[in-house]
Formats: C-alpha cells, sequence, structure tokens
DNA sequence: AGGCTAAGATAGGAAAAGCGCATCATTATG
DNA sequence: CATAATGATGCGCTTTTCCTATCTTAGCCT
C-alpha cells in the first residue's frame, strides 16, 4: 500500500523516459512498462503517447500527474496526523475538573501543554463531582478531576492521584477567630456555617460532616452555595464562615481571610478519573504533565 | 493499486470484526488479521483494540476511518475525471475560426456539443486565418477552422474538411447589377471593389485574384477592410462591391443584397487543422459533431 | 474448576503479483 | 543501409499475498 503504481506514474511522467524513470525507481524498464500499462486499464485510459522517439503525456495523462501527486501528498498528511493521534501529540480532549482542581499551576500546566501540543484541542468546563462523573460515564468527557474518596462506587473507572489539598477555614477580616494564627476545630461548633450542596460532592461532603461530628463540632449551616465563588462572596459579607480548599488561598478579595485548622478533616483528594479502556496516549500525556506541575 | 489494504481497514473499521470483514472481503480471517498489522505498522500507530470479546477503533483509527473513506472517493472520482477527458466527454479546448465558418448551423453544433459534453470547456475566438495558424503552431489553440488551399506550407499540422462554400457578390441594394438573378464575372471589371487584406488569409487572397486575372477582371479595389463587418457596412453604404461567403446571406441587413457569381472562382474551403499527433478524442469528437451539422 | 465457545494471532505452504534478463520491434540518424 | 536509442514482449525467479490448519486467550456454562 504504497501506491507503487501511482509513484511510477509520476515518475514516469516527470521523466518522460521509461528508462530513466526506470533507474529512479530502482528497477528495471520493463515492469515499468508492465505497471503503466496495468494502471491505464485500471483507469480505462491511455495516459502516455509512446514512440521510440520520445514519451508525452496525453490529456488524460496530463489532468491524472497533480490530482496524483495530491492524493499522494493527501496520504501523507493523514497518515502524519494519525500517528500525532496515536502518541497523543494531536487530537481532542474534553476535561471536566472541580473548582479546587483550577489553581494557579493547573492554569500554568494547560497553557503549556497546549503550548507544545499544537495539534491538541482541550475542553475544559468546571463542573462538580456529581456533574463530571455523570458526563464522563455518558462520554460527554473523556477525563475528570475531582473529589475522590474510597466511598464511592466507580468500579466502571479507573483513576490516578492528582494532588492532595487541605482545608482551611474562610472567615471575615474581622471575625474574632481571625485573631488566632490557627483555629482548633472545635472553635467551629456551633458558628454560621456556609457549605456547598451535598449533591455536587457527595462523599466530600459526607467525609467532611462525619469529621465534624467526631470532633463534637455540630455545625450550624446557614446557607447553602452551589458555587464556591458565591461562598467566598457570602464569607466577605459576614454571612458566615467556611470550610475551602487551601488552593482558595490564591483567590485573595477585600474582606475575606484564611486560616488552617487544627484537627482531623478528610483531605481533599483531587484525582484523575476515566472510563476504563479509555485511556488515550493523549489523556496519559496530560495526565503525566499536569501532576508534574503539582508543587509540592 | 486498489488501495488494498486502506479497503481492509475500512471494512475492519465498519464490522468491527475481524471474521465478518473477512467474509465481506472475501478472503480469509488470518491475512486480513495480516494485513491491518501491515498497516498499523506503515503508518507508525495501532489503530485497532482487539480482544477476543471485541474488536474497537483507537482514536487514531478513529481518524483514520473518515479520511480513508474521503481518499478513496477522492480517487474514484479523478479516475471518473481522466476517463472523461480520455473519451473526450470533458477537457478544455480553445478553437480559432475564420468569420465564415460563424454560420447558424455552426453556433448551433457549438451550442448542441457544450448541452451534450457537461464537462467540455470550449474557448471560441474569432481570428483570421494567419492568426489562427500563427496561434495553432504557438499552441495558444489546439484547433483551427480556417481557410485552406494547397499552396499552404502546412507539413506540420494535419487538417479535415469541414465545408465548402461559393462566393456571393454583396453589394448595395440600389446597384444596377442587382437587377440581374446572377452576376457574370466579367461584369466585376472596373467595379469599386471592397476586400479583406491579404495579410489575413494571404492563399484565398492570391487564388481569388488569379481567378478574376483569369477572367479578365481587373479589379478596382478601393477599400481594404480588417473585419467582415466592416466590408458589409461598406457595400452597403455603396463605396463598392465584395466577394463574400455564401453563409454571410444569414447576415441580412438594410440596403445589402446578394447575388451569385456566373463564372470561375476559388472555392471557399474551411478546413479543420490541428498540430500534428496533438488529435485529443475531446478534438475527433467535436469535429465529427460540426462536420455532421453541416447541411447539404 | 474444567471444558466449551468465539475470536483473533501464528505457522507453513500454495498462488499470484511483481521484477529482472534477454530479446524483439520500431524509428530516427549518419 | 547499418546503427543506436527506446519501448514492448516472453520467460523464469523472487516477493508478496493468501489459504488451511493450529494455537492462544477470555468469557461462559455447567
Amino acid at each position: 500500500m504504497r501506491f507503487r503504481k501511482l509513484n511510477y506514474f509520476i515518475t514516469v511522467a516527470e521523466e518522460l523516459h521509461f528508462g530513466r524513470a526506470a533507474a529512479r525507481l530502482h528497477i528495471a524498464q520493463p515492469p515499468l512498462s508492465q505497471q503503466i500499462k496495468a494502471i491505464e486499464d485500471e483507469i480505462g485510459a491511455v495516459l502516455f503517447e509512446r514512440s521510440s522517439q520520445k514519451v508525452s503525456l496525453t490529456p488524460a495523462g496530463e489532468a491524472l500527474l497533480p490530482q496524483a501527486r495530491a492524493l499522494l501528498q493527501n496520504w501523507e498528511k493523514i497518515q502524519e496526523q494519525v500517528r500525532s493521534i496515536a502518541n497523543g501529540t494531536a487530537g481532542n480532549l474534553s476535561l471536566g475538573f472541580v473548582w479546587a482542581a483550577g489553581t494557579p499551576h493547573f492554569s500554568k500546566g494547560i497553557a503549556q501543554f497546549k503550548q507544545n501540543n499544537h495539534g491538541v484541542t482541550l475542553n475544559l468546563e468546571e463542573m462538580t463531582t456529581t456533574q463530571a462523573l455523570d458526563a464522563l460515564r455518558t462520554e460527554k468527557i473523556d477525563l475528570a478531576m475531582i473529589f475522590l474518596n474510597p466511598l464511592m462506587d466507580i468500579t466502571d473507572l479507573e483513576h490516578q492521584e492528582y494532588e492532595i489539598q487541605k482545608h482551611l477555614l474562610a472567615l471575615p477580616d474581622n471575625h474574632p477567630l481571625a485573631l488566632k494564627d490557627s483555629v482548633p476545630l472545635s472553635d467551629l461548633h456551633q458558628l454560621p456555617f456556609i457549605s456547598f450542596t451535598r449533591q455536587a460532592h457527595p462523599s466530600l461532603y459526607d467525609q467532611i460532616m462525619h469529621s465534624l461530628h467526631a470532633a463534637g463540632v455540630e455545625p450550624n449551616i446557614v446557607q447553602i452555595a452551589r458555587l464556591t465563588q458565591t461562598t467566598r462572596t457570602l464569607v466577605a459579607a459576614g454571612v458566615g464562615v467556611a470550610l475551602v480548599p487551601e488552593s482558595t488561598q490564591f483567590d485573595q478579595r477585600e474582606g475575606l481571610t484564611y486560616r488552617p485548622i487544627d484537627g482531623v478533616l478528610p483531605e481533599l483528594a483531587i484525582h484523575f478519573v476515566w472510563r476504563k479502556n479509555s485511556l488515550t496516549p493523549l489523556m496519559e500525556r496530560l495526565i503525566t504533565h499536569l501532576h508534574a506541575q503539582v508543587p509540592r
């Protein structure tokens, strides 16, 4: 499938001389004559006018020559592209990620990857853990970066750790607890609390609640925010405090401050997740690249 | 050169089952496995994920499938086009013709030919015999329809008769000779004459002059017109009389009349002319077609 | 657990396609 | 008219492709 005959034709058309063409093709002249005849029979058109004096293209041959060249070139391009996709330097990839994954080093990693892989089209979409899992299973996305913990049923999926973040307490500037360098977990008891919906990241939610209970903390949830941005706004407005991922620190806004927490809280484990047997080279490369960007 | 391997790939990609694909291809399963492996090696990318349970396309294969289909389709189109050019139902043709050839049956013939051969592009250009010969030899046109006579040196060209026209005498309505049904050649002696330039159709010019001399007619050339249209205008204006091809009759204009001539004048032989060894199927078809349109 | 079935991979020989050598046929050239 | 150049043809050899038989693997069913 090297388009032998087509190449033979092109060479003869270029040389307009069977002997020279055969030499260029590293074959003898007789088989070349045969193959040209074969392609003429196949197409159903005489491509060359031969005489012992000179060989010339018929109008049909004249028309075929550029087309044949284009076809071969096209084939080269196709191969190139397919190769690129096979080794992951080209292709499309849809990625769903939870807000906490959207750190500066994440953004930088994505930008670098695009830079180094011009053939790649990345489709990034922020979603909740629940949404991402659904999108994965319905093949709306190829790869997810979500909060993962052992309680979840993900036997149909595979995963790999991306990064582990700790919780911080987000609280208004002027809050009494802001005076401490770090806040003991027990201090949160009965405080007005702003939380994400359980539906967004169910198992994480349950883990947190479990930890709080274990520490004897009964959170007083005064507001549920679907978006993390909203959470921050509400905290800054003094509505309450919230537990947020440490990556949140890079969002420094007026009236808002962060404090480490003293006590046992679940880790915020962000994992890459994908469908079993759907790990493409592109995904693999992206995962490796992003993982390498995580500071520690 | 039937793009065997590419076809094998497409079939397997469609069936997603080596056995069924082999059956559809009328070959056994093992060689199909081999050929698929061969194309994978050639491209440098694994195209299928095989298991004993199911076969599926890798992203690379997914990308190749539509491209491969397009390539094959493209090749079919190319063959089609080349075939058309070979049998003369497509292609380009530049035709130079003398004004006398531009009869109604010529126009109708051209129109019909275009109708029946949609792939054909005709480039029509009216020129003098001299211009047409020059254009032929410099390959500006492929085919000419010109006044031909044995005196011309056209050993590098080939030709075939198109039609033979007789001369008519064009004269003003009110000319005394218009009273006669036909005009004896000798009556033209010393009459004011309008002629085309010798340069336009040299051998025809010489033949006519020779005939006139032989009949004892000494034409009194009062005006030379480069264009036949001009000739007619001048005749209608009473400047003189002119010898014109009989096909001219279809140009009936005010103040102009035509009379047959009694006497020996050269024939107006319009021939198809082309370069030796340049007779393409398209030209052949056009010549045959136009020739068949000539009434007699 | 062990055999069964279905599917693709592998091995070795047969058929077909492609190639090279020698030779022929044609045409221009001195 | 002989010679040289060029493409076509005939025939045996090599390479490629294909087929038959067999192997390997994974799910499935007692």
